[in-house]
RNA sequence: GCCGGCGUGGCGCAACUGGCAGCGCACUUCACUUGUAAUGAAGGGGUUAGGGGUUCGAGUCCCCUCGCCGGCCCCA
């Protein structure tokens, strides 16, 4: 029998075997029963895929990151059967797994409601109980049309046959042949079959745990002007450990949503009757907010940044000046109209004004630069603003604080030369760094956003020789540097820093911009040493993004358990009995005397109730006192953890607090 | 903006096919004075998001508007 020779590369170490000609992959791995596929000169592929000679084979276990997205992959299929079993005139989009799971469109003529959900689910645990096997077969463009006939979208995705466009397509046809799966049933009769590129499971079997976990619309193709189809979303996992794990981190999610954490200490609401995607700040919510911002404030002081303010509306002019009229005006809110008169038969005596609320600050900036004429030595010029700005939003983005129609940016416009540009960047990108880690915030990539093909202004070279620089600067902060082509404003290349919160979600933070168009828009220039005019390059910065924004990630990053430096109440005070009440008031006044914000709980509940309701507050310090206390002129600390330490000497205990609340530690 | 779901005291929820708007927490008052997560009693609070319609009768059915939730598109 003729004989060939591959390599099998596991973790220990690369072992050629000899097989004979016609060996699946699948034999090399009989005694592992984690392995469902198997990456075969870099390429993955199914079990039963045949060996050649010379071919590296990798195992691709369930529960490595390929194993997972080809489970989720093979039970989307599963979803699909089930929904075409169920509804038969469903017709089908795409599948691909995605981070944590795995969706399926579908063209139906009712959008699936809940009960649909129990029913799709219960009919895919019987397919999955059948062992239906996944089979691949090569066909021809002719012979896919032929078999895809009922299938438009499928029909389509035949006509694309690569990666490009439509996210996820890549799943269905992405390769240099066209490929369909056929699900078998034992008896070998077919079941249903899906063009796909594959890899699947070797049976449906292999699925170990699965969820469906919602439905909503989604356009075809991502495109609003195609039809929306009807989007299934599911997760599936290696075992039923690891979905419930992973059900569990939903709900701890939902157990941090700023919304409810919001809601729940008092922080902010957003009144109906203000309008969506508007907030305010109650008294708890306004402390921790204004504790952020003067320690903002304190650092850019240091930092060399001049303080600047501009009003919320401007004539149109001075967005058409910078160009937002014509790029943003649907993301603009309305213009008021305003100084109009008309004579008594209504014609137009005085044609008036259009106002516009700002939905950015750098044009305001742009004319404080102006203002005067402006040397090399006066740069970097660092304008900073708590600007608020105001964007229409549409209706259906809106969400907590962290989409909002009216925000606060911590803004900054940096007018800097060329020669300076990168030395400045630098600068900015450390400064930014810095202070995210002193809000609590430390695990961090950076994102650089380049030139979209299509929409952009301004010379190659300029774009090149600046996205060089953001690249370098990019490198030599040590950290990871993810590429986002094409993700750049019109007017500039960009650094984003994202930030990973306490339960490993992450969040885009901080963006770092550079704008060669507003600078030539407004006509901005400086003398340089020489004499002669030159033109400044702009940095847009944001540090926080906006406030809001940044608020509503650090209660979700917190849990609402704020370090006492942020704490809206720092301390609360309670007293056992109505005879301490006046030893802790005199306490709490020596505390606000150190600026610590303190409450004493003088209610007439039970002292173990007003543990608790601190507790529930996510109070970062209690401090009780009894008789035993008084006596001794001393104060017992109870903190959220539940620990204590009784019997703390005053002067001992407001130096303990004190010092937590400056060096911004966690208790 | 699009698709779907939803909107009942401050918050969380209940009210079968249309038939007296209710419960818990919170709030107020009174009593109790207790050493580390809920003392007891009494009381107040709602034009059921807003508007229109169907009906003898609407929280419940229909229409419009506003808002919220989950996605899609978008996010300068």
């Amino acid at each position: 029998m003729p004989e060939l020779t591959v390599t099998v590369v596991s973790a220990i170490e690369p072992a050629e075997r000899t097989v004979t000609t016609g060996t699946k992959a699948w034999e090399l791995f009989v005694d592992d029963s984690h392995v469902i596929a198997a990456r075969i000169g870099g390429q993955l592929r199914d079990l039963s895929w045949e060996l050649a000679d010379g071919d590296e084979v990798e195992p691709v276990a369930l529960d490595s990151r390929d194993g997972r997205d080809i489970l989720r992959h093979s039970t989307a299929h599963v979803m699909a059967q089930a929904v075409q079993e169920l509804h038969p005139g469903a017709k089908l989009g795409i599948g691909p797994p995605i981070a944590n799971g795995f969706y399926y469109d579908f063209d139906v003529t009712e959008p699936f409601k809940p009960a649909d959900l129990d029913a799709i689910e219960s009919k895919m645990r019987k397919i999955i109980k059948e062992g239906q096997k996944f089979d691949r077969r090569v066909v021809s463009e002719e012979g896919a049309r032929a078999e895809l006939a009922a299938e438009p979208y499928k029909l389509e995705l035949v006509g694309l046959k690569g990666p490009q466009d439509a996210e996820g397509a890549e799943v269905e046809v992405g390769g240099a042949e066209l490929t369909i799966y056929d699900n078998l049933k034992r008896d070998g009769s077919l079941a249903w079959k899906d063009l796909c590129r594959g890899p699947h499971l070797p049976t449906t079997k292999r699925i170990p745990a699965f969820k469906l976990m919602r439905s909503a619309a989604a356009y075809w193709r991502g495109d609003e002007s195609n039809p929306q189809l009807q989007r299934i979303y599911g997760t599936a996992w290696e075992s039923k450990d690891a979905l419930d794990a992973h059900l569990e981190s939903l709900e701890e999610a939902a157990r941090r949503d700023h919304r409810r954490v919001g809601a729940d200490l008092d922080l902010f609401s957003f009144p109906d009757e203000i309008g969506s995607g508007l907030a305010v700040f109650h008294p708890k919510g306004g402390a921790l907010r204004k504790e952020m911002e003067d320690y903002s404030r304190r650092r850019h002081v240091e930092g060399g940044y001049d303080f600047v303010y501009s009003p919320h509306i401007t004539k149109a002019s001075l967005f058409e000046t910078s160009g937002h009229l014509d790029w943003y005006a649907e993301g603009m809110y309305p213009p008021m109209h305003v100084d109009e008169e008309r004579d008594e038969h209504g014609e137009v005596k005085k044609p008036g004004q259009d106002y516009y609320l700002k939905p950015m600050n750098c044009p305001f900036h742009c004319l404080i630069y102006r203002s005067r004429g402006r040397s090399y030595r006066e740069l970097p010029l660092r304008l900073f603003e708590f600007g608020s700005v105001y964007r229409y939003e549409k209706s259906g983005v809106v969400h907590g604080l962290t989409r909002v129609r009216g925000m606060t940016q911590d803004d900054a416009h940096i007018f800097t030369t060329r020669e300076q540009l990168e030395v400045e960047l630098e600068r900015v990108l450390v400064f930014v760094l810095d202070l995210l880690k002193d809000y609590g915030l430390d695990d961090f990539y950076l994102e650089l956003s380049t030139k979209d093909p299509v929409k952009y202004v301004g010379s190659e070279e300029l774009w090149d020789e600046a996205t060089k620089i953001l690249d370098r600067v990019g490198q030599q902060s040590g950290l990871e540097l993810v590429p986002d082509p094409g993700g750049a404003a019109f007017y500039g290349p960009k650094i984003s820093v994202q930030a990973r919160d306490a339960i490993g979600r992450t969040w885009q933070m901080s963006t770092i911009q550079l704008d060669f168009n507003e600078p030539e828009l407004f006509g901005l220039g400086y003398t340089a040493a020489d004499g002669s005019r030159q033109r400044p390059v702009m940095i847009h910065r944001a540090l926080f993004g906006s406030i809001e924004r940044f608020i509503g990630v650090l209660t979700e990053h917190y849990a609402g358990a704020f370090p006492p430096w942020l704490a809206p109440v720092q301390v609360t005070a309670i007293p056992i009995a109505e005879r301490h009440d006046d030893y802790l008031s005199e306490l709490a006044t020596q505390l606000r005397a150190s600026g610590i914000r303190v409450d004493v709980d003088r209610s007439d509940e039970r002292m173990q109730k007003k543990i608790r309701n601190a507790q529930l507050q996510k109070v970062p310090f209690m401090l009780i006192a009894g008789d035993r206390d008084v006596e001794e002129r001393a104060v017992s600390f109870r903190y959220r953890s539940g620990d204590q330490d009784n019997g703390v000497p005053i002067a001992d205990a407001i130096a303990r607090i004190v010092d937590a609340v400056d060096r911004h530690i966690q208790v």
